[in-house]
RNA sequence: GGCGCCUUCGUCUAGUGGCCUAGGACGUGGCCCUCUCACGGCUAAAACACGGGUUCGAUUCCCGUAGGCGCUACCA
């Protein structure tokens, strides 16, 4: 097995929002896939009719619709290996169930939930295996007929796949190696379920994958323990020369503490661990997404991107393109890797850095509008340019840039008690005059001009400079001064600066 | 409880027997830059879970212990 073209599949389940840690699974079918020009399949296992959510699936396509990673087939896309919803899948996995059952590999069983409830609480660590079954209600251990007639008779029951002990299977994982587990520690695993006519993920996850040519199943840790039942039945069916390979990816875990990061510490931590918004149709709660909290898709890609993987070296900041070149299953981690949210925040400031000014300015667009602000977008986007260099989301950025566009109505105290002194209403009326008198305001300009009137005079720069800043913006930060005048022009510059002796004194 | 996976700075990680006085990044502190605040640059503190082996030599290999995580459903 070698040649086969690599295709890989994202198959989540419509139970919920996308979790954050789905995403990053996905993010790494999705770079084996491009980098080796294969194809990445979207599969809905919605097998479980219970815990179906009305419009997770919506919020899955359109969460991988804003990530920017495309599917090349798959539900809402189409493809030859179709239908792409387990759901509707339900006569294949009948057929190959049957096929199970012919072949003496499958059997039924006609214990009820209640009854191995009961026998669980009765026996220790009951287990429903090759040392049980033969104790239980099933067509192994009842007569053929009776069992004939409780199925004509319509009794509900389960198929379960029977596990020959004794026997030691091997996952071949492409991250974490040869794993060995016995097959007596494994139970007859219930493969068709008789609550709702459907099979259950184990059954539907081998047939799907085999008749959709899946290549690498690339997923996370929990599915590790299954894995072996998976060799076995890809191996029942006589498949296991075509079986696809496996690499089971570390876990995200919580910022803190232990255990796997789930919708709780989100809100404990007050940071998202969803891609989008998510509203419960249920409850009604809303959990805040990235897209929301003002993450850039390429800055949330790229950081999670290194949670469990590194290309190596010590590049940290890779786009889209350079991930798919260097991306590597042989180089992930083992272990589960802790969410840390202060780092993706350090990665959406980076990629702002990175944005276009243009760009920039009109997502803050609207921002401005609220306060009634216009200006045009060229100045807009200059300013952007000089302010973006302190922000982490776009949202921070217009009340960065405010002060360009509004002139301060009142002044920060603590900035006036240390900057403003006793001899400032003078030395900026005298600023004022001196700034009245150039025609060229430009950033230059001024800046000779001043200076030279500060030397003249034999004042203290940083006394001038500082008390013109709490002038100009309202407190004691921001660029340098004529970077800021040179924007706000002469006109404004005066009216600010006046102003502010008037109100200082 | 059983089974499996895992274990390098607070966090993400590099490291595949000598290159390690263990490297980078986030975060934290300091310094520089400077008209302020940021940015940036420099710098500091900060880790090989523990115990046995193997070896001339172990972060690296083996065993054990501890700890963490996962699975153990007619959920995925």
């Amino acid at each position: 097995m070698s040649e086969r073209k690599v295709r890989v599949r994202f198959a989540p389940s419509p139970t919920g929002p996308l979790h954050i840690g789905g995403v990053r699974t996905a993010l790494y079918n999705y770079l084996f896939a491009r980098q080796h020009g294969g194809d990445f399949i979207f599969r809905i296992e919605d097998t479980d009719s219970n815990r179906f959510v009305l419009g997770a699936e919506e919020y899955i396509i359109e969460s991988f619709k804003w990530l920017g990673l495309e599917f090349d087939e798959g539900v809402g896309i189409g493809g030859d290996c179709g239908p792409y919803r387990q759901s509707e899948r339900r006569d294949i996995y009948k057929h190959y169930v049957q096929e199970l059952i012919d072949a003496g590999k499958a059997y039924y069983a006609f214990d009820t939930p209640s009854e191995l409830e009961a026998k669980r609480a009765e026996v220790k660590n009951f287990q429903y295996d090759a040392s049980t079954r033969m104790a239980m209600r099933n067509s192994l251990s009842m007569p053929a007929d009776e069992v004939r007639g409780l199925i004509d008779g319509g009794a509900a029951y389960v198929v379960r796949f029977k596990i020959e002990p004794g026997e030691d299977v091997h996952v071949n994982d492409i991250i974490r190696g040869d794993v060995v587990i016995n097959s007596s520690i494994l139970d007859d695993k219930v493969l068709y379920k008789s609550a709702d006519g459907l099979p259950t993920y184990h059954l539907a996850n081998i047939v799907d994958d085999h008749l959709m040519r899946v290549s690498h199943v690339i997923r996370g840790e929990e599915w590790l323990p299954s894995a072996p039942l998976h060799v076995l039945l890809y191996r029942a069916f006589g498949w296991e020369d075509t079986m696809p390979q496996f690499a089971h990816l570390p876990l995200l875990l919580k910022p803190e503490g232990n255990g796997k990061l789930s919708k709780r510490d989100g809100d404990r931590l007050g940071f998202p661990v969803f891609p989008l918004e998510w509203h419960d149709p249920k409850t009604g709660e809303m959990s805040s997404g990235y897209r929301e909290a003002g993450y850039l898709p390429e800055a949330v890609i790229n950081f999670l991107a290194l949670l469990g993987w590194n290309p190596g070296t010590e590049q940290e900041i890779m786009s889209l393109d350079e991930l798919i070149r260097l991306f590597d299953l042989h180089r992930c981690s083992k272990a589960g890797a802790k969410f840390d949210f202060e780092k993706c925040k350090w990665f959406n400031h980076q990629y702002i850095q990175r944005c276009d000014d243009t760009d920039l300015a009109r997502q803050m667009q609207p921002q401005m509008e609220a306060e009634g602000v216009t200006a045009p977008l060229d100045k807009v986007a200059k300013v952007v340019g000089m302010m973006k260099g302190r922000v982490s989301f776009v949202k921070e950025l217009w009340d960065t840039c405010r002060f360009f566009f509004v002139a301060p109505t009142e002044y920060d105290e603590k900035t006036r008690k240390k900057r403003w002194k006793e001899e400032s209403p003078r030395q900026m009326l005298e600023l004022a005059d001196v700034l009245e008198g150039i025609d060229d305001f430009s950033l230059h300009n001024q800046e000779r001009i001043v200076m030279q009137w500060i030397e003249e005079k034999g004042y203290n720069t940083g006394l001038i400079m500082n008390a013109f800043r709490l002038a100009i913006v309202g407190e004691g930060k921001g660029p340098q001064m004529f970077d800021i005048t040179e924007v706000l022009g002469k006109e404004e510059t005066l009216r600010r600066l006046r102003r502010a002796v008037e109100v200082l004194k």
